[in-house]
DNA sequence: CGACGGGACGC
DNA sequence: CGACGGGACGC
C-alpha cells in the first residue's frame, strides 16, 4: 500500500543491488564512496542519522545499479577497516524494502540459481554452460521420480554471491536464470498426481477431458496391484508362431517402442519370446495391460510381463502416474484413424507386417531424425499446427518436426489442439511445411494438420 | 550489536 | 474453425 506512493522508486530494483553496512559513527559518506566506487556504479549512499543531534547510527546503505556490482563490493569490504583505528565494517545485501525483515540476508540464499535448461542437459552440460560465470560448488538437474527423465530445470550452486548475481545478469535469457529459493520452503512438487487436489484438477481440465478413460478393443487385463515390477522392459511369450513383424507391429501401435526383437533358438527359430522396450514407462505400463492375455492369433493367450532391467523400479506413485498416462496412450491410440482394427474377437489377423520402421509412422516419408538446433537459438519461423481431434505426444512430435533439422522448440497450447514448431531455419520450416502440410496424415492422429506462417516471437 | 532519507510532477 | 507458456529440489 504504501509503496504505492512511489511506484518509480523502488531502491531494491534490481533486487539485490543494495548494501547494508554496520560501521563506526565515524565513518562518513565520503569515505564509504570512495571505497565502494571501485566495485561498481553506486546510486546512492546514505548514512543513517539520528533526528536530532546528526550523529551517524553507525548503519549505513549503498545502492549499486546491479547486483553484481553490490555482491562484489560486500564480498571485498566485508571486515576491512575503511579508516586506520576504526572497527571493521560489516557489509549484507540489504533486506528488501518492503519485507520488512532486519534478518540478515545470508549467502545462502545468495549463491545458488535455478535456471530453465534443455531437457537433454546433463549436469556435465549445465556445469559446462554456466562455469563461465564462476566457480560451481555443484550442479543438480531436477529429474522425475519415477522415470528419471529431466524436468528441464537447474540448480547451480556457486562459491560467492557475486558470480550468481553474474550468471543471472548475463547468461542467455532462455536459461531465465532466478536466485534458487532456499530448499525448505514451498515444495510444491508439479508431478504429483497423487494429490487429491491435483487429480481433481486434471479431471477439471478442459484440456485433459478429451483423453477419456474409454475402453477400445483391447483386451484389459485386470490390476496392476500386486508385486509387479514396472519397468519400460516387456517380454510377450506366445505358444503359437508369431513373427517379428507381426510382434513389432502390434507392440508399435503403443507410442514410444524402442526396440522390439523376437529371440530365437540355435536353429534360427523363433522361441516364442520377444523382448520389447519403450522408451517411457507410461507406454510399456500400457502394453502390458492391454496386450497381457490378447488373443493374438485368436485363440492364442499372449503372456505380457514387466522385465526388471535394473532401471525402473515399481513405485505406488509411479503407478499412479502411469495409469494416466497410460489413459493417454489408449486415447491416441484410439483415435488413430488408419490404425488396424485391433479387437480380441476380430477375425483377421492384425497388423500387416511392418518391416523395421521409424517408431512414428507416417503416410508420407520423412527424412531422417536430425538434432535439434540450441535452444537459445534465435527462432526464425514458427509453423502453426493444428491437430485433429487431438495433438500427439511432444516426443513424438519431436521426432517428426526435427526431421528436417534446426527445430528449436515443440509448443503445444494448452488446452486447445494447436500448436508451434519454432525453427532456427526458415528453410526447416518450409520443407517442414511442404511434407506434412494438409491432406497428408500421419498414421497415428496427426490428421488434418494444416500449418502456415506467422511472425516469429 | 545494527535497518530505511531526501528530493520532488510530464509531453 | 483454430492462436501465443512454463519454474522447485529425496534428509
Amino acid at each position: 500500500m504504501e509503496d504505492a506512493f512511489r511506484p518509480s522508486t523502488d531502491l531494491d530494483d534490481p533486487p539485490n543491488s543494495r548494501l547494508f553496512l554496520v560501521t563506526s559513527k565515524s565513518i562518513t559518506e565520503d569515505m564509504i564512496r570512495e571505497q565502494f566506487s571501485l566495485y561498481g556504479e553506486i546510486q546512492d549512499v546514505w548514512v543513517v542519522k539520528d533526528k536530532q543531534t546528526k550523529e551517524s547510527k553507525g548503519v549505513s546503505f549503498v545502492k549499486f545499479t546491479k547486483s553484481s556490482e553490490a555482491c562484489t563490493a560486500m564480498e571485498e569490504m566485508h571486515g576491512k577497516c575503511l579508516v586506520e583505528g576504526t572497527k571493521p565494517i560489516k557489509v549484507f545485501i540489504a533486506q528488501a524494502r518492503s519485507s520488512g525483515s532486519h534478518r540478515d540476508v545470508e549467502d545462502e540464499e545468495l549463491t545458488r540459481i535455478f535456471v530453465m535448461i534443455p531437457k537433454t542437459f546433463t549436469e556435465d552440460d549445465l556445469k559446462d554452460t554456466f562455469k563461465e560465470y564462476g566457480d560451481i560448488e555443484y550442479c543438480i538437474i531436477v529429474k522425475n521420480k519415477t522415470t528419471g527423465e529431466s524436468k528441464g530445470l537447474g540448480y547451480v550452486r556457486y562459491h560467492k554471491p557475486s558470480q550468481a548475481a553474474t550468471a543471472i545478469e548475463n547468461c542467455e535469457k532462455t536459461y531465465r536464470a532466478i536466485l534458487a529459493e532456499p530448499r525448505n520452503k514451498t515444495p510444491a512438487p508439479d508431478n504429483d498426481y497423487f494429490s487429491p487436489a491435483r487429480a481433481e484438477h486434471v479431471q477439471g481440465d478442459p484440456g485433459m477431458t478429451s483423453y477419456p478413460f474409454v475402453d477400445s478393443g483391447f483386451h484389459t487385463r485386470g490390476d496392476m496391484r500386486g508385486t509387479d515390477i514396472i519397468t519400460r522392459c516387456l517380454m510377450m511369450s506366445s505358444r503359437a508362431s508369431v513373427t517379428q513383424d507381426q510382434v513389432y507391429s502390434l507392440f508399435d501401435l503403443i507410442p514410444g517402442m524402442d526396440y522390439c526383437e523376437m529371440q530365437q533358438d540355435s536353429y534360427g527359430f523363433s522361441t516364442g519370446q520377444a523382448m520389447i522396450r519403450y522408451n517411457n514407462l507410461g507406454s510399456a505400463v500400457y502394453a502390458k495391460n492391454k496386450l497381457d492375455g490378447f488373443e493374438y492369433p485368436p485363440g492364442n493367450r499372449l503372456v505380457v510381463t514387466h522385465v526388471d532391467d535394473g532401471q525402473d523400479r515399481r513405485s505406488p506413485v509411479g503407478r499412479m502416474a502411469m495409469q494416466l498416462v497410460a489413459a493417454q496412450m489408449m486415447s491416441i491410440v484410439c483415435n488413430a484413424p488408419s490404425a488396424p482394427p485391433l479387437r480380441k474377437t476380430s477375425a483377421g489377423y492384425p497388423p500387416p507386417a511392418v518391416p523395421q520402421s521409424p517408431r512414428v509412422q507416417t503416410d508420407v516419408a520423412l527424412p531422417p531424425l536430425q538434432k535439434l538446433a540450441p535452444s537459445d537459438s534465435r527462432v526464425k519461423e514458427r509453423l502453426f499446427v493444428v491437430f485433429k481431434p487431438l495433438p500427439l505426444p511432444m516426443d513424438v512430435l519431436e521426432d517428426v518436426f526435427c526431421r528436417f533439422g534446426s527445430l528449436v522448440e515443440v509448443f503445444l497450447v494448452p488446452g486447445r489442439n494447436v500448436g508451434y514448431m519454432k525453427y532456427a531455419e526458415r528453410k526447416s520450416a518450409d520443407d517442414a511445411m511442404a511434407t506434412l502440410h494438409e491432406g497428408h496424415r500421419t498414421r497415428d492422429d496427426l490428421s488434418d494438420m494444416t500449418s502456415n506462417m506467422t511472425e516469429p516471437t
